[in-house]
DNA sequence: GCATCTGATGAGACTATGTCTCATGTGTGC
DNA sequence: GCACACATGAGACATAGTCTCATCAGATGC
């Protein structure tokens, strides 16, 4: 995964610098999304005197790269989703904050209809699923 | 629709108050979706004297009714769309920033299938269209 | 119409999230 | 190893939204 994005950060032609190397291996530690400044808070844990801005560039960087999502939650904060560079959409577990990806399954069909029922032309959609994960619901 | 936000705020047991009248008109007169920024601008153009608060306060009621929707435009700006307060989806016109809804029109089937996928329990989900109305496509 | 009382208001401080600038630091190709 | 362009951290700035608190004004009962 660190692997993943760091070439990834090196096919896109930009320098593989300490920073970026710690970041991503404090991405790869967080399991499903995390914000912004849950990654600040991990770099300031670490000692690692990463400013704000080399956050927000390289979460920038890798999503250009499509190595994670920007999601926007129920209660209206962004999080971030590491992810495969492929279309997909996400399930977030409201309880644990865990996410998977689940594939393109049907909505092509959907978006067609809403561009034939409106007459708009579709560019582009955003599909994000909000529950429960399977270990949070036998965990009650 | 200034009624029927009038009614929804009346049947939420919250009282009538000017600002919140002239908030709704506002909103009225306003196609598409807007920020709660262009909202607050409308207002001190018109000297109505109407505080940040105020008008957060009023998206925030809106939105519990249902007549609006607080939507996560592809550039991560947050945008409201006052809309019918049954589920349905929205689409954006990225051009000129009309709206329209979209009744459900086969979603269920994919949530059911990414549930079925996942093991998750899908509790609520999230679809957004942006593209080019009708309007914007021939007028190029 | 008028008084009362409670919920709503505006001002402005505050927080969170993200962007920009600029002087300094550091990968990378040679 | 060097040079140079790209990346960095610091911190100012911008934007979105929340909170507090003293004041104001709908709604209700008379």
């Amino acid at each position: 995964m660190t692997e993943e994005m760091l070439n990834a950060l090196d096919r896109a032609g930009v320098r593989l610098t300490g920073p970026r190397r710690q970041l991503t291996a404090l991405i790869e530690r967080r399991q499903g999304h995390f914000t912004a400044a849950d990654l600040l808070k991990d770099a300031g844990r670490g000692h690692l005197g990463i400013g704000r801005a080399t956050v927000f560039r390289l979460l920038d960087l890798l999503s250009e790269q499509g190595l994670v999502e920007r999601i926007d939650l129920p209660d209206g904060r962004h999080a971030y989703i590491p992810c495969e560079p492929t279309h997909h959409h996400h399930l977030v577990c409201l309880d644990c904050g865990a996410t998977t990806d689940v594939e393109d399954c049907g909505i092509e069909a959907v978006t067609a209809e809403a561009a034939r029922r409106s007459g708009f032309q579709i560019q582009q959609h955003r599909l994000e699923l909000f529950g429960r994960c399977p270990d949070c619901r036998s965990a009650n």
